[in-house]
DNA sequence: CTAAATCATTGATCTAGATCAATGCCTTTT
DNA sequence: AAAAGGCATTGATCTAGATCAATGATTTAG
């Protein structure tokens, strides 16, 4: 059940069986069916949530009404509205699963708990984050300066699983491109080698 | 001379008058003229910098020779290439100074040395990263899913400060434009209104 | 104070990717 | 197993923004 989670903090940083005890006290599982809202839009958005198995998804919907993949994450990954629920706000994203999945949802408060007892978190959080900065700052920069084509090689390479589990259109739109133009692309690379 | 650090570390977290003398020893002021570098792609990425005053500016050069800024740094604000002082491999952009800058410079060991004296300041660098996180968010999807002229006026909305002290065609590259493409969605949008 | 860069603006094209539309192929659902 | 809705693919256009080019304006250097 928690053995996802355990890997990836242990990964990062040493904790006490104590420390590791607590924490999974302040873990609600919970598992989520193909389709249905982990969190919407507009509510408030008091957990975050990591990933044990399946696959989930974070999207916006512009006023044009048309959807902007966000985040994929799967196993071992975190997902949420980190910007609302920072600053304890309404949600601006959607969460759903593109697969049936299990989860460990952590609400702000148990957070925090854990923060004031186990003084290694903070720098599980801290490390965490950087690594997630560091992969959205190569994304931007890939989003800004590059083609449709390199985008998604870029993305091919760095995350073949991902491309295997996912819609090809919603690929697509996690890369800023209409499904069409990401189909072409593909029949191009394929032609070419 | 480390005013401005101060503030900014203590609107975040709490410090004793010895944790502050601490960090100020760590630091290392230095002058910078217009122009020159900080910091160039190749070299070995040893410190991360806090602008005291003055202008800076990171950006890539992409394999046609093209600039790509990536980030502005003015009084108050971090600016480093972070992937590769977290891993401790060159660097692959380049820093230069848009004005005479001041800045205090902090070496991987001094920030590491800090995190052992001073628990606090983990937690500082932790919310940090939460706040340039947030930012790069909103600005990946921005640059994802919205037109030249909508990018153009949340930039305006959200950094009217570095408008105006920055030259237009680095606000371009800054957006993804050309500098073209941005004199006219000015002139447009002056017309408009 | 003058010459030389550097920068913003404007006009005339070009093009990558979007849009519109139609077809067939898989998944779900019944 | 049949029907239906969602997907990927392909073709025919369209368009936002890029590119190429020229002209002033403004900054910088000597």
């Amino acid at each position: 059940m928690f053995d996802v989670l355990h890997k990836h903090i242990t990964s990062k940083v040493s904790l006490t069986p104590q420390e590791w005890e607590f924490i999974t006290t302040q873990c609600i599982p919970k598992k989520i069916r193909k389709k249905q809202y982990l969190l919407q839009a507009g509510d408030k958005a008091e957990f975050f949530t990591f990933v044990n198995k399946g696959c989930l998804r974070s999207y916006t919907v512009d006023d044009a009404g048309e959807e902007h993949v966000v985040q994929f994450a799967i196993e071992g990954w975190w997902i949420g509205d980190l910007s609302a629920f920072l600053t304890n706000e309404h949600a601006s994203y959607n969460i759903d699963a593109l697969e049936d999945t299990e989860v460990l949802m952590m609400e702000r408060d148990a957070q925090e708990r854990i923060i004031e007892r186990v003084p290694m978190y903070e720098r599980y959080l801290r490390l965490l984050l950087q690594g997630n900065y560091v992969a959205m700052h190569r994304r931007l920069v890939s989003a800004i300066s590059t083609t449709a084509e390199e985008k998604y090689l870029r993305m091919q390479k760095q995350y073949p699983d991902i491309m295997q589990r996912v819609p090809q259109h919603m690929i697509a739109s996690y890369l800023g491109l209409k499904p069409e133009t990401l189909s072409r692309i593909r029949k191009k690379i394929a032609s070419d080698k």
